[in-house]
DNA sequence: ATTATCTATAGATCTATAGATAATGC
DNA sequence: ATTATCTATAGATCTATAGATAATGC
């Protein structure tokens, strides 16, 4: 999807046109057949396309009928289904939200019997799997945040504040042990989630230099492997080597 | 500027509205008598006020009487001065990063002399700072990253591209000389780049999690001594300790 | 005469609502 | 009767252009 904005080329820049086929998809007036085997609803299908939308152009210039177009639906149905537009955004980072949670459970309770260290090391395992499996989510955050939108209080109070603090605890502790060097808390963890968040939310940038997929799972791997080894010991070898 | 975007509640969200303050400025008709010691000309006033626009919101939401009312003028000297928005927006980074080039000079003469490790470590140093002189760079080539517009090509070949070949030849020296940890050079830019990058260009998330300004200059000498430190030391106190 | 500004407007969007219509479920 | 869809439309934007106007520079 992303790429294909400049047809139209004179009158209006048209921020996400409908580039309308003709006709909008031709569904029939009425509520349809029941389609048997078809799994979405229109509305789970309304917020999908809205997440990637919304995660690829921010919250404004994502029009309401370009989310319908993207369902094959008309404009007027994202009312129906959720009476606002805002209402849409939220719906649909709660559906993003609901899927990102089985690769980023923050549960305190596995973690009771591992060290700082170990919990940390696994915390950014488990944030690089979680971006490079839903890399929509840190998108979404970039967006509101970049624009200090009203919509990014509720996104920091419901997701974004719990998420640093599984990190900020593990960062704490460990330096209460005297476990890793002593640096701010605050700076670490900073550091350590944008190495593990920016280079998933902008492959077109790591396509364009490198020719390389970041989403193909080899990659992933590796880069994971990198970021653990590079924030735990440092790019510079061991000094008895 | 930004949080300010709820007004007239119901009927269209309006991206980024005028705000109108009843008369739109009041200037006069024809050409302003000249103003001695203004500084600024009105082109230039339009680009500044651009850039803040673009890097907040992205390319889109930014309408050309948003730029024209934040810089005191009408909608309409957008397209006298720059014909189209396009053109506003490829003058806007132009502008930018003539600014920007003073923090980070990429001329290659001065590092003829040092190694790729403390080469590395300069350049870490350079890229936070512009990192926080000017953090609209990152932020406009993260809008136009996630979105994958055409204008990020031409982001890439001007400005990014030559960017990342700085580093990427810094790391592959040291690589080649056995003086860093053999990971996959591309890993190794984008980790180093994405922790130098990210927390700078959304400081709205610090600041509600720590309460901590990231401008501030007390800060960024910080971050940027934390993110040399553990980027080539490691988040680990060395063993011997 | 040139330059920098404003006003006005065309044509294409944008969000939200009102109203029609057909399948479903009772 | 309820539900899920479509069509149509109001009122407010958006980009770009045409045309008026006043200060400047020759």
């Amino acid at each position: 999807m992303p790429g294909d904005r400049n047809n139209r080329s004179t009158t209006r820049g048209a921020p996400l046109g409908e580039r309308k086929a003709a006709k909008p998809a031709g569904r029939p007036r009425g509520r349809p057949p029941k389609d048997l085997g078809a799994g979405d609803t229109s509305r789970d299908k309304l917020l999908d396309v809205a997440i990637d939308l919304f995660a690829a152009y921010g919250y404004d210039p994502v029009s309401t009928a370009a989310v319908a177009d993207a369902a094959g639906l008309t404009q007027s149905m994202v009312h129906y289904h959720f009476g606002t537009k805002e209402q849409l955004w939220k719906s649909a980072i709660d559906r993003l939200m609901r899927r990102r949670g089985r690769f980023f459970p923050v549960s305190r309770l596995e973690f009771a019997d591992i060290g700082p260290v170990d919990r940390l090391r696994i915390l950014i395992r488990r944030l690089v799997e979680a971006n490079a499996a839903e890399p929509n989510y840190a998108r979404i955050l970039m967006h509101e945040a970049m624009a200090g939108t009203p919509r990014l209080d509720w996104l920091m109070e419901r997701f974004v504040g719990p998420g640093f603090a599984a990190f900020d605890e593990a960062v704490r502790d460990a330096l209460a042990a005297g476990l890793i060097r002593p640096l701010p808390a605050h700076d670490i963890t900073n550091i350590v989630t944008s190495a593990a968040s920016l280079t998933l939310s902008i492959g077109a940038v790591t396509q364009w230099v490198y020719g390389i997929d970041v989403a193909d799972e080899a990659h992933v791997r590796s880069l994971s492997d990198s970021i653990a080894t590079i924030l735990l010991n440092g790019l510079l070898p061991p000094p008895q080597t």
